[in-house]
DNA sequence: ATTTATAATGAAAGTGTTTTCAACCTAAGG
DNA sequence: CCTTAGGTTGAAAACACTTTCATTATAAAT
């Protein structure tokens, strides 16, 4: 079993080639100063001994690593996953490999994830994670770390941002229902799911308050299990209202609950999810949601990142816009 | 602006220190052979100046780089995102990064995948995906890359290995049914969703064969969109069945198809979700299913990795078991 | 054939660490 | 007080590349 093979240096093609360091570094970078008849020689020796460039001692030399870091709460959402996927395929295509940072939800993991993100070299970062917040982005700034940042209202000079229009597009689904619908309205409130949901929130009791609206605020766990049990309790008094949900999963809580507490749906309880995935459609009766491609959303990402690596900075921001879908949990 | 820090090395803090690169370099390192009050100093210096080790350069000079490769079909199913969740988790706890490489379920970027795993420098890879056959990975094992392969039957002498016991279970659970059921069974083919998939439906041929039995097997896509819509189609002949499907998703559509053709789940139709994720109690009726903990299953597969790394190996195959949980899609 | 400009090549320094080995120092033992 | 052993330290090589700059080869122009 010796088909082991040692890691072939460049130094070895140069040598079992007739030419030095240099050449071999230039034919494997495609610099057009060599003459066809050296390229073919030592491209020859690559193939015959092996040679694969060694990407450590490249990136040393030049500073540069081909990776991208990515900074999330976890990869177990659904919608990051369909972010992550996007991310993966246009990395591949522009030759980034990709380096995942998940920092848990928790701020302590945050200040870890910031340490690391630093120290592992990274060509740059996509960030779409409210755990972290204006000082850990500045400190990744200062070490010159090109960002991409989603969804976090953070300012910052050199970094270019992806912003969702949740908040806006929230209030027009409520004013809306203002006009047909007269259900009061409660918002599922997680306890940690960062400020893109509080601004959402916010935005939900702005709506209220101007249109001088009563409405509810609950306030949950992120749990499917925990948010069906407390919802089967909730709709022993409440039997009707319009829920507005961050993910599917919650909003499928309550629309099980409602169901399985002989409640119909939408004719007496409504769920609007906000951050729609393909489940939308599985789950029934189908969930309305606000609908957002976030493949797309992180393939966009990695493009800019990669514009921003490449100084072709084409946009500084870009702002994705979601559409309310209507499907059978609401009646509008 | 200019707290723009330009990066420090460990010279600069060993001139401020007034020591040479190694005794900094052993203090980075918590190497013992240095004096308390010559690790103060140091440790001072590296402080003021804010100095922080050069992953790459430590790699290089190591052999070392901490990462280690995850290589997927794509981020975007839920069972992977559990596991990749598991393998954040525990791979944080361990100090090691992860870099993702998807092979997209194409043979062409497998092969792609095996020259990036190699030319990356990950200390080891872990592999769930059946794109990669015995060739892919005896080359990675060639290039000494420890590997973890996971539910793929390779064979090779280096390698840990984990896997699923969903082919005996399959038999089981088919088994079990033979005795009480009395509806005929269809498996749900997926044109290309590897041989995992495959040796499943082997198993549940083999049951059928062995028992005598009729079966049937219909060829699907891995789409609940496209699943739904043909079943729309079968449950317009076919009034009663028991249904094998790989993922929730996919068995959510012939639920969903059942109930829109006016069939009752599960009087007339059951439905086995094979792959069960968190949606099996999310749909309903809910989804009977297999249950493995694939969040186990990923740091389980991050510690053998790191035990193979450290050259504590304990276990160089691991069987996880799978538990038949019955729910509302079937009878039994 | 000679000069000149240009393209191809190589030597050597640089990238930021670790690690080996020899040198040094200190404290204990004789 | 001298020797010795053991713990500390530093010089230098190694890791595998890129890149600058000087040099050489080549082709074009005179």
């Amino acid at each position: 079993m010796n088909n082991m093979k040692d890691r072939v240096t460049i130094y070895e093609v140069a040598i079992s080639s007739g030419v030095s360091l240099a050449t071999v570094s230039r034919v494997i970078n495609n610099n057009p100063n060599v003459t066809e008849k050296t390229r073919k020689k030592v491209e020859e020796t690559i193939a015959r001994l092996g040679y694969k460039p060694s990407r450590l001692a490249q990136a040393l030399a030049t500073n540069k690593t081909t990776n991208i870091g990515i900074v999330i709460p976890s990869a177990n959402y659904v919608y990051i996953a369909n972010m992550l996927n996007g991310m993966t395929d246009e990395a591949k295509l522009r030759g980034y490999q990709l380096t995942l940072f998940v920092t848990n939800k928790s701020k302590e993991d945050a200040l870890q994830v910031v340490e690391k993100v630093i120290t592992s070299h990274v060509d740059g970062a996509i960030i779409f994670d409210d755990e972290l917040d204006n000082e850990d982005i500045n400190k990744l700034a200062s070490y010159k770390i090109p960002l991409v940042v989603i969804n976090n209202q953070v300012k910052g000079d050199k970094l270019l941002s992806i912003n969702f229009d949740y908040e806006k597009k929230i209030k027009d689904v409520i004013q809306q229902y203002f006009k047909k619908g007269n259900k009061k309205m409660y918002f599922l409130h997680l306890h940690h799911s960062g400020r893109l949901l509080e601004r959402i929130e916010k935005s939900f009791i702005d709506a209220h308050i101007k249109a001088g609206k009563n409405y509810g605020v609950f306030s949950i766990e992120d749990s499917y299990r925990q948010t069906y049990a407390d919802f089967m309790e909730i709709f022993k008094s409440t039997k009707s209202g319009y829920f507005l949900a961050y993910r599917d999963s919650l909003a499928a809580a309550v629309i099980n609950a409602a169901i399985d507490s002989g409640l119909r749906v939408p004719q007496d309880i409504e769920v609007l999810s906000i951050i729609g995935t393909k489940y939308v459609s599985i789950i029934r009766p189908q969930l309305s949601s606000l609908h957002l491609d976030l493949k797309e959303v992180g393939s966009k990402a990695v493009m800019m990142l990669s514009g921003l690596l490449t100084e072709e900075v084409k946009e500084k921001n870009v702002e994705f816009e979601s559409t309310f879908v209507k499907r059978a949990s609401t009646l509008f």
